[in-house]
DNA sequence: GGCCATACCTAGCCATCCTACCTATTGCCT
DNA sequence: AGGCAATAGGTAGGATGGCTAGGTATGGCC
């Protein structure tokens, strides 16, 4: 069946984080809710993606994660860029412009 | 390994075949060669990507297709859009400015 | 003849995303 | 005290979709 669609992102999820933590370092649950905030509701990250997704980044040493205790007290896992995250976060905002003005060109044909 | 993504697209392939064709009746390969040039070389079709892609397009009867004679004297598989192809084609372009317009909040963050 | 561009196609791999679950804690409301 | 929403983390499994790499065939040009 072809799916909804209404809500998400596809490939962009790994710009969208990079972008996101490279504000300061962040625990997962706060990333998903500034990309929702910053895109004024219009991005939305389902937990299923978002958890996956930084262990992906982790993984590829793009992100480096700490636990650490929140101002709530609680315990949280804190993401912040490596040297090599911030390297693809600019290669990834690179291949976002080229794909999206590729786009525009196509789109503004009448 | 992760893989190169210098050409390509993702999720939008859709979109660009959809777009294409509505500009008029037009055979696979031409599409694919219409897309590289009207986005400036910024977008680039692999056959492996496009001839999956509209054969799930004409599936879902959002373009139909048929054989004809091109002007060189060649036969070629020509497609056109159909009603529901133009209704599915508004849709694809809203998503693409919501995801599109999102990710521009988002990296216009400082 | 040989080669390139045109024109079509498919198999199979791989990555990513999503739905649907699960766990646990904190704070608020009744 | 009980219940519930929000916070915070996670996984399994299926589905989709793109790509590489292969294949076929024709027409035009050198």
């Amino acid at each position: 069946m072809a799916q909804d669609k209404s809500d998400l992102l596809q490939g962009t999820l790994d710009l969208l984080i990079l972008k996101t933590v490279e504000a300061g370092p962040m625990h997962g649950y706060a990333i998903a809710q500034r990309i929702n905030h910053v895109s004024r509701a219009l991005l939305l990250v389902p937990q299923g993606s978002l958890y996956p997704a930084l262990h992906r980044l982790e993984n590829r040493d793009l992100l480096e994660a700490e636990w650490m205790a929140t101002d709530t007290g609680r315990e949280a896992k804190v993401y912040r860029l490596t040297r090599k995250g911030r390297r693809a976060l600019e290669r990834e905002i690179a291949d976002w412009r080229r794909l999206s003005d590729g786009i525009g060109f196509v789109l503004e044909r009448p």
